[in-house]
DNA sequence: GCCGTTTTCGGCCCGACTGTTTTCAGTCG
């Protein structure tokens, strides 16, 4: 997949023409760096979209216009892209990985290379040591340690975190703070209150009079490796596990509009306040404020968006994906909340590669609130994972029945994760699959099939009659994996024809579906969800509220997942 | 370079923090 390759070249253009000396070029640096943010975030390769509608589906993209669109075809078609390779020549310098140090931006770093000829990290990294830095005008002795700081930081740099363990590492500052005694509230904002997959860093707004103590505090907490920035009303620090945490302290009568501004991605802070700014207000993260400066909202979000004849909606939707527009129109549908999750379809145990007993996993679910549970360990191909044949299989049934007859207060479902074999069949006998309340099929093995192969596959299992839901639909592992290589729209297609339920499996690394396609299939495919923990052990059963937060980025209302429908409701679907 | 319920031209968010500056440029979000 070339969507990363191609973000990058874009964003080191930008890099390159901040440096034009002769004019501002600073719009045009702006328009590069959001085209390079949206092709970079995409979840389908660029080259597919090329492929299936040419440039009219490029130019679709929010920020590709015709000339991007054309660098960008360039690449596609021969590999290169002249406006990059010229730039590059002017400038043959790595600004890539170089701006990833915290302070050094287009300019510095052009300067660097100039009067000390810095290159890339290697280079500067020697600069920094032999002290030469400290000697250029407008750089001194600090900015020079700063600069060792940032090539340690960048050398050890994590990048952004999987949200499965940035939110938790939130909710601990969180809980710290509040404890303190300093502060009135303490609320998330940013990607991680957005529930994006993976968060870049936290932003947390405080409300509190006492702005130094708290500073103070944050600075000196555990979870804390070093102070990046640190001033009155904001600071910033580095955390132990890899990303920087913002903390800023807010005036009561400014959280709504500290929240709105620092929840929303900034193509959503963008629209807004120019609806501001048509209404002849102006919107900043302290309130909303008439023409002659006085201020007509700040203290909730709700208020502000209400003065802009907006709908408000939950931080999930604040992506610019069409959200503005429908807020405008007051048709902002009603989002699932993780209160409506009323099962569990994905639950392993340790009779495959799950670490706890089966009525442990099911008495940790009654104990969560969970009305049925599924259990759904894994066929005999994932041998790997202690997967199952037909035989064991009909013991472990027997065993379930056994053990859900003993514990009451919640239904037990028989299932399995079952492997869609390489031909497309499935990998376990018809009267075993018979005797489940449901089923998973899943691609496990083989997953370096070509695309029709591949697509051909999933939907002839799906043709089977014998699945139910598809788990984990594109098999990608967040930074570590890439999605099978499939037809997505042709599967949805046929799930839609053959009544088969997308995944949204919650385990942070998977989150599979994604936001983006979980929108796609609802929209175009009108397709039904199920939201599995894919929980290995009892502690994991939690990780459905990821699944619920990448529904919500999907626009899902409660009853287009059907693990919120109460049971009876459920069995006849699965019936039906 | 992108974009269109003020538009095919003329806008495009703006405040906080830092270091080295003696009044502000560069960077960040």
């Amino acid at each position: 997949m070339d969507n990363k390759k191609i973000a990058e070249m874009l964003e080191e253009i930008a890099e390159m023409l901040e440096l034009d000396e002769e004019k501002d070029r600073h719009f045009e640096v702006r328009a590069y760096r959001k085209a390079a943010l949206t092709i970079g975030s995409m979840q389908e390769d660029i080259r597919d979209l090329y492929k299936r509608k040419g440039e009219r589906g490029l130019l679709e993209l929010p920020g590709i216009g015709k000339g991007i669109a054309g660098s960008v075809i360039e690449f596609l078609e021969n590999g290169r892209m002249s406006k990059y390779d010229d730039f590059k020549k002017r400038y043959p310098l790595d600004f890539k990985d170089l701006s990833n140090i915290q302070g050094l931006g287009a300019k510095r770093i052009y300067k660097l290379y100039r009067s000390l000829g810095v290159k890339d990290l290697s280079t500067l990294k020697a600069a920094v040591e032999k002290h030469e830095i400290r000697e250029l005008e407008g750089f001194g002795a600090r900015s020079e340690e700063e600069l060792l700081r940032g090539i340690k930081r960048v050398e050890s740099g994590k990048g952004r975190l999987l949200l499965g363990s940035a939110l938790p590492e939130a909710e601990t500052i969180i809980s710290k703070i509040k404890r303190s005694g300093l502060v009135d509230a303490v609320e998330l904002a940013g990607s991680a209150r957005r529930m994006k997959e993976t968060v870049g860093d936290l932003d947390i707004l405080v409300i509190s009079n006492k702005s130094k103590e708290v500073m103070d505090f944050v600075e000196n907490m555990d979870e804390v490796s070093e102070t990046v920035v640190k001033g009155p009303t904001k600071t910033t620090v580095m955390l132990k596990i890899g990303i920087t945490c913002d903390v800023r302290v807010v005036k009561k009568e400014s959280i709504g509009a500290a929240l709105q501004y620092f929840i929303g991605n900034k193509d959503h802070n963008v629209k807004v306040r120019q609806i501001a700014i048509r209404k002849g207000y102006k919107l900043n993260e302290y309130g909303l404020f008439g023409s002659r400066g006085k201020r007509i909202a700040g203290r909730s979000e709700k208020e502000i968006y209400e003065k802009l004849g907006m709908q408000i909606m939950d931080p999930e939707m604040r992506e610019d994906r069409g959200e503005v527009e429908l807020s405008l129109e007051h048709k902002i549908p009603k989002l699932i909340q993780l209160e409506d999750m009323h099962g569990d379809l994905h639950v392993h145990t340790n009779h495959s590669d799950g670490s706890d007993t089966i009525e442990d996993m099911i008495l940790e679910a009654r104990s969560i609130g969970r009305e049925y549970i599924g259990i759904s360990d894994h066929s005999k191909s994932e041998y790997v994972a202690g997967g199952m044949d037909d035989k064991k299989f009909a013991k472990h049934f027997d065993e379930i029945d056994k053990i859900s007859d003993k514990i009451d207060g919640i239904k037990v479902l028989k299932s399995a994760e079952i492997d869609i074999l390489k031909d497309g069949g499935l990998d376990l006998q018809r009267k075993t699959l018979e005797r489940m309340d449901y089923r998973l099929g899943a691609v496990h093995t083989n997953t370096k099939m070509g695309k029709d192969e591949m697509t051909k596959r999933i939907i002839k299992a799906f043709e089977s009659g014998y699945v139910d839901i598809l788990a984990h639909p594109t098999g990608r592992l967040i930074q570590k994996r890439d999605p099978i290589d499939v037809d997505l729209d042709r599967v949805l297609e046929a799930a839609k024809d053959n009544g088969v339920i997308m995944e949204i499996d919650s385990f942070p690394e998977r989150l599979d579906l994604g936001d983006e396609n979980v929108l796609k299939a609802k929209r175009e495919y009108g397709l039904k969800f199920s939201i599995g923990s894919d929980a290995h052990s009892k502690a994991q059963l939690g990780f459905i509220r990821y699944g619920v937060g990448t529904a919500k980025r999907g626009w899902l209302r409660s009853d287009e997942v059907v693990n919120t429908y109460h049971i009876a409701k459920l069995m006849k679907l699965f019936k039906g």
